[in-house]
DNA sequence: CTGAAAGCGCTTACAG
DNA sequence: CTGAAAGCGCTTACAG
């Protein structure tokens, strides 16, 4: 038979419809027998209400919009579970879009969670300049990207984490460390931090940036020449995976590590600290992150008009491996 | 104001919802003036069409459940990326369901995605007898996973990888290769090629599982045990994580890679690839996988009662690094 | 070529 | 304590 409706658990309870939604949404003063009944029902039936005609009414559809650049990185991935997990424990679900690495998706994934009617909407890419944000009436919550005052963002302490790794390498002998990073724009905190650590200590900061739509394998390409060119004895990577691929690239030059480069990365996701836990990294909360944006959103969803407080950043800690 | 509705437009161009409608949907024959002056309220007031409202009436939601086991891997998170990249060419949204390797959160999702009226499910979690997906009347595709008859299966060819593996380890001298996988199984084709590789050589076959549930941790310290224990020179892990266990191992008490220990993965996820290209590892078509996932559920979705055909297993390929 | 009306599966005032 | 009816925002026969 197809899918049972709300009028065939009335008639096989002998109620109204009324009645048997009253059950469901547990409304209202219903006689244990009346309750009794409609349940029986409902069980032999195996009826579940349809959400989505439910969200046609009601103003929420359980559904939160997820924008992230690609859930094939690791630091994502593991940010998109630990928010999927927060909205789960608030009944929300999550509706993945994943840009692929294109910047154009983003402003086509705004205007499709709408139509869906999403409830809010948890952003982490890093495009500039997407318009929609302003337009769009929806709570959102951002992952350490700043998008305007009245969206409040969730972040570790990137200037911390900055000063971590600098300091660190320099006291493990690194005598003029390199930075490579995203982007190298006046919002990036790890790179602000490494300047000022190294404009205290004397030494000539030296930033590269890949820029963030760069292809794995151009920017490993960019990594090797950069190394090889600047004859650093020290790397800070603002990502793992940049790390690595300065970890691997000493491999193959048959440098050694830490003797002749030392190599810090960022992030700290689980698979890279599982998989390599040898990394020196700076390691961010990604766990907690995603938690607090999930329930920073369902916050908002239930009181939109709340001023948005400003959100401390979360703790970073350095770990470390056999990389320094 | 207030979000615009069909009603509105209409209003505003002097016509019928009805035109409107048909305007949107581009159906049966309109004037070209009619067609202008309805886009033209469409723009003025920044109309979109209300998603949930549709598929009250249509039978298609748009949207489909994709079931991992948990993002934060980046074999899922790779597959989950091109799953949601085919389904959206396709015009579909995907709704994330991450177990958080908690396999009692599986049936909880079935249910949910039922209720909202989901169009089909990718699932590629490995919990073995989750009840529902019989009963679910549903188009369904798994990926690496046998569900049942009707439901076809995604997969690369795992008897051919297990062959290369152990062949390999074979070749560059192990004497007896040491198998670690998650779960051993008769369906495990991966330690059946591995089981028939070893006898063709005359050698004993040591398998070694920890099965799907085990924290990473944990993990990490059964492969450490088993490795100190077995004295074994090669180790095929039937997963890159774990390979990169027995690696950071080795190097942790001061085996060298591959002169006393060689190691061969599995999976080959583009994070893994890109951050440790040195390990020797099973190469799966992780694109390909969720592609062709996506493409055949939108086939069944389209053409419930065709009769699932069987999938040719996608080819794998041995990726050669420093580690044997 | 265009519109009035019914209906998708629910919930919610409003009566009784 | 329970039910008949209107309505959420659309689409789709059915008339004209």
């Amino acid at each position: 038979m197809a899918r049972p409706k709300l009028e065939d658990v009335a008639a096989r309870a002998g109620v109204s419809v009324t009645t048997v939604s009253r059950v469901l949404n547990n409304r209202g003063y219903l006689s244990d027998d009346l309750r009794r009944r409609v349940n029986a029902a409902i069980d032999e039936l195996g009826y579940r209400p349809d959400a989505i005609a439910r969200s046609l009414i009601g103003r929420r559809s359980g559904l939160v919009g997820v924008i992230v650049p690609t859930v094939a990185d690791p630091f994502f991935g593991e940010l998109v579970s630990s928010i999927e997990r927060g909205l789960a424990a608030h009944g929300y679900k999550a509706l993945l879009c994943d840009c692929q690495e294109n910047a154009g998706r983003e402003a086509e994934y705004l205007d499709l969670l709408q139509a869906n009617r999403v409830d809010g909407v948890i952003t982490s890419t890093h495009n500039r300049d997407v318009a929609g944000y302003d337009r769009a009436e929806l709570p959102i919550v951002a992952v350490d990207r700043r998008l305007g005052a009245h969206i409040p963002v969730v972040r570790s302490d990137n200037r911390a984490g900055g000063r971590l790794a600098t300091e660190h390498l320099l006291a493990r002998g690194a005598l003029s460390p390199i930075l490579i990073t995203a982007t190298d724009h006046a919002g990036n905190d790890r790179a602000a931090a490494y300047r000022e650590v190294m404009g205290a200590h004397g030494r000539e900061p030296r930033v590269r940036a890949y820029g963030y739509a760069t292809p794995m394998d151009d920017r490993r390409a960019l990594v090797e020449t950069w190394l090889a060119d600047s004859g650093a004895d020290g790397v800070f990577a603002t990502d793992d995976l940049t790390a690595l691929m300065a970890l691997e690239w000493a491999h193959k030059t048959g440098r050694s590590v830490p003797g002749d480069v030392r190599i810090v990365g960022y992030d700290g996701s689980a698979a890279v600290r599982l998989g390599v836990p040898g990394l020196t990294t700076v390691g961010q909360p990604i766990g907690r992150l995603g938690a607090r944006a999930a329930q920073l959103l369902v916050d908002r969803i239930a009181d939109p008009d709340a001023a948005p407080t400003a959100e401390p950043p979360l703790p970073v800690e350095l770990r470390l491996g056999w990389t320094t």
